[in-house]
DNA sequence: CGGAGTGGTTCCATTATTCGGAACTCGGTT
DNA sequence: AACCGAGTTCCGAATAATGGAACCACTCCG
């Protein structure tokens, strides 16, 4: 059992790692407020919550009292604190590569004149941590901070297709497949069909199978001994461009993932062992 | 008392509500890590931390599984997790004016050519929400997300000017006066002075009291029975402009900030109420 | 090679916290 | 006046946190 399955399963065999102890639990209100995406009412919380109204009452104080929660007094509603974005802003700092990534993202996005992204792997998804826009920026649904599905975004399936086995199948039962569009895939055996595709060619398309209109190619940032740190697309829409079009960027595309990797792993993600 | 103060001073009367019951205990660390700004190994957090090596070890080994932290294997070290920039990017859209803000402070910014930032009070300091950058429009909280102080900043000033005056003693009283330029005011009774300035005139300038060379001129935002929101500013360097050349978009930003706070109070800052 | 030192992990009896059912308060409604 | 539902407080029982000490895996000496 490899490391990342060990933390992330944890706790005996029982599916879920949150809610354990008390931090889970706390946790586990706050991304209950989190998903609301606006504030609050108790009422609210305790109908989605599996706490009785007693202890979730202390939990929305306790949070409140540390800042992670906010409350209106007013609006007797509760909503996310001003601490977490403190937090988050020291996260997104140290923890991705978007510091060490910002400037190539900048040359290539001014270079192929689209819009780029950069994503790492959260679990089961895919989360964009930087984002360049074209000089005449696409309304679309990613934006830095933003999660999405892996199996059917073009980051998502290039680092999928460089995982090693025996990650790439945990991650793969952590998939909901759900057809966005019609040209989601949502059979297991297709993706992986894909997935191997791209690990040939060594990079991955978006064929409008998440938003329609949209279309990408991107390709994996990857250390010298293969491990996958993130990848980074460059994005389009079919009313702009099209697929074949966007793929003469794949030189530059990987010119930007190799310099990315080779400064990450001089920076912050060395790279000693093998997988 | 009012409600802030009753939020968060709540517990008892000691002064510090952190680290009172288990999640703040947690949360602590949580905060020790991000004050590292990089990836940290168990000793070193030992060395800061007030707990116990058994205590502390089952306070990172619990935030890693539940994702608020992520520890590198190979390097022994931890840093802060995704689940909290997923959190962050929520609280960020929720519960900040940005999302309300972003189209104005982008049209500001084109307008007079310069740096705009929004800025919230976050307890006793400035917490930059947004910013919208003279040449490159970049979305997102890469710089967002950095506090500064709120005595010496034209944001800070702008928004300390117009708060009520039990909740300006209960802010002035926790500010700790640093002479960060030959600028910079540093004593509680020149700031009250000025503020009654800013009060009269309605903006705030920085006279290069934060950082050398950086001037602004910043103005509250505002709801129509004057309660304060955040703040906004157009910044730029000693090099490139001076004071009286800002304070030609006096009316730009007066304007800006009007338009914001409208949209504000309907779509989630309601102001049913006076202070 | 043995032994002391360093950094990290596990055990487990003790103790402090959390849990949550029930009772209560406070506006507003019938 | 009685009622109602949302929100808040109480307190004994149940549970989880605590942390000293032991342990493990290395590494660095002599």
């Amino acid at each position: 059992m490899d490391s990342a399955a060990k933390i992330a399963g944890a706790k005996d065999g029982s599916g879920s790692a949150s809610g354990a102890g008390t931090v889970g639990k706390a946790l586990e209100v706050l991304d209950q407020v989190a998903t609301f995406g606006r504030p609050v009412r108790f009422g609210e919380l305790l109908a989605v919550s599996r706490f009785p109204k007693a202890t979730l009452y202390r939990f929305v104080q306790t949070l409140t009292a540390e800042g992670m929660l906010t409350f209106d007094i007013e609006r007797q509603t509760y909503s996310l604190g001003v601490r977490l974005v403190r937090l988050a802003h020291a996260a997104w700092e140290t923890s991705s590569l978007a510091p060490v990534a910002r400037q190539h993202l900048d040359e290539l996005s001014a270079r192929v004149g689209e819009t780029v992204h950069l994503a790492q792997l959260d679990h089961a998804s895919v989360l964009y941590v930087d984002k360049v826009n074209a000089r005449e920026p696409l309304p679309m649904y990613s934006q830095a901070g933003k999660v999405g599905p892996a199996y059917c975004t073009g980051v998502g399936k290039a680092m999928l297709a460089f995982l090693p086995q025996r990650e790439l199948d945990v991650v793969i039962g952590q998939q909901s497949f759900h057809r966005f569009t019609p040209n989601t895939v949502i059979s297991e055996f297709a993706l992986r069909t894909e997935l191997e595709a791209i690990r040939d060619q060594g990079f991955a398309f978006d064929r409008e199978e998440h938003e329609p209109g949209i279309i990408c190619v991107a390709m994996p940032i990857r250390t010298e001994r293969g491990r996958v740190l993130g990848a980074l697309s460059v994005t389009s829409s079919t009313s702009r461009t099209t697929l074949q079009a966007l793929e003469v960027h794949v030189p530059a595309i990987r010119a930007t993932a190799r310099a990315i990797s080779e400064e990450a792993v001089q920076w912050r993600f060395p790279d000693t062992v093998p997988i």
